[in-house]
DNA sequence: CACTGCAACTTCCCTATAGAACTATATAAG
DNA sequence: CTTATATAGTTCTATAGGGAAGTTGCAGTG
């Protein structure tokens, strides 16, 4: 029982060790070890981690395995190493806090659960705003499509987009399987971008996005917007979800946790 | 001019030499090397890399260097690696967009363009929900905050916090410099707590917000919700930020650039 | 006391090598 | 034609070691 309690007193004293015979590959184990003792508070922000050589002996491994493991903290963003002074553990930063759009993206990937109703598609003449984003002549021509999204037979999305109307490239063809939109967005990826831009905002529903969400009015709502450029780096698609804040919300957390 | 022609048409068959006279370490010449061929299209989604050793020889490198690399283009999103197959571009995906709490934070630590106002500070018994948030008794004392912070004497944000009440705890005391707003987010970090969560939603301004933020009426803004614990997993801060949306803009970028 | 130089320690970079684990393809046997 | 087997190619893990570059502290010198 002295023996029970003393454990208790220093768990980490003690100190896990390296199973050479473990599905998971040394480094990981050591990445996993070090995590855990900083979130358990073992160690804490500002403080130094043993030198390489140390936990060279101390876990039994070489050098090279230690130091995969400490840059993978690294990029993980647990720790900061200064060449010549040491490895320090970071403190928690607000800013470091990353909001995925996986959520989003997994309405669109759900697919038994989720249907696109195609409100409106056509070829109109760019506005000013619309040419400039898609860097068209005035007045030039492009396709005009309102969807809305339903998830699990809730009203979730509306979705305006403009695409450029160019017969030639290919990506209208995939992107007009308007009922899937699998063409941008789903499944595998998107093929035919090379890279888009996005930004959110927080806006207010007009009277007609809030009937189609089926919103209390006036109501509040993410607008997402986006820019898809081609493989030539030109403008493909603008336009912008909205959403209600109550049907996808964002989450972070900052902080290390014992498994990532 | 002939050469001239050639060069244009196989602009990467010349082909980037790794410079070993450079500042920059070989495997981040190497992974810029192989970014740039991604983000100027000449190696596209599903396209294979060469092989590991392929690229040893190419570069004249060590095949641990290469390893190196190729790593960190994995968990930068740029490539997938499969066992036995081979390396593959990824195709560019939505869900990858993530947005980060680094403008909010920037805000903090441009001291001397931000100024904090201490609009309430009392110390009230927690109703329900605080007390749930907060894992306390019912009607247990907390320390009710209501600031506004002016980023270049433009109002920004609103920020309502609810800390728990013991004076044991030295947390409280750092909070409460409430003009610098250091205590929690500001400067090197928060060394006082281990982790937090945070969610974002977009909500209407009540009439008092949209008073102290000086906007029209009706109006969104984020709510940034923010639950901090200490090092002993307790919580110790439950609030959110009320922010219009015109004043701090999230956006992001998916998709390979050259520089990362 | 101030300064210099040295030694020890740290992280960082790169090489070279060996084997394990996995995949696809070709070949031989049934 | 189908099924095993072998083989070559791929990524992945782990080792050992050498040197470069930065920091700290201490002893020695002026």
């Amino acid at each position: 029982m002295a023996f029970e309690t003393k454990k208790v007193a220093l768990p980490d004293a003690a100190g896990e060790l390296i199973d050479r015979t473990a599905y998971e590959p040394v480094y990981v184990q050591l990445v996993n070890i070090l995590r855990r003792q900083v979130a358990s508070g073992v160690l804490r922000p500002g403080d130094q981690l043993p030198s390489e050589a140390q936990l060279c002996r101390r876990y039994s491994v070489s050098p090279m395995t230690v130091r995969r493991a400490i840059n993978i903290l690294v990029d993980q963003g647990v720790v900061t190493a200064e060449q010549g002074r040491g490895t320090f553990i970071r403190p928690v930063e607000l800013g470091t806090a990353s909001f995925q759009l996986q959520r989003l993206q997994d309405i669109f990937d759900d697919e038994p659960h989720t249907t696109v109703r195609l409100l409106q598609a056509r070829i109109v003449a760019a506005d000013e705003r619309t040419a400039q984003k898609l860097q068209l002549a005035p007045g030039g021509r492009v396709i005009y499509i309102r969807r809305l999204i339903l998830a699990r037979a809730e009203p979730t999305l509306c979705h305006v987009e403009y695409l450029v109307y160019d017969p030639t490239r290919p990506v209208v063809e995939a992107e007009m399987d308007v009922t899937s939109l699998r063409g941008l967005f789903g499944g595998t990826g998107a093929t035919m971008m090379k890279h888009g831009d996005l930004s959110v905002e927080a806006t207010l529903l007009t009277e007609e996005e809030a009937d189609w969400l089926q919103a209390a009015r006036p109501a509040a709502a993410f607008r997402i917007e986006h820019l898809f450029f081609d493989f030539d780096d030109r403008p493909v698609s603008w336009g912008w979800f909205i959403c209600r804040s109550d049907r996808l919300r964002f989450t972070s957390h900052i902080g290390v946790r014992e498994t990532d």
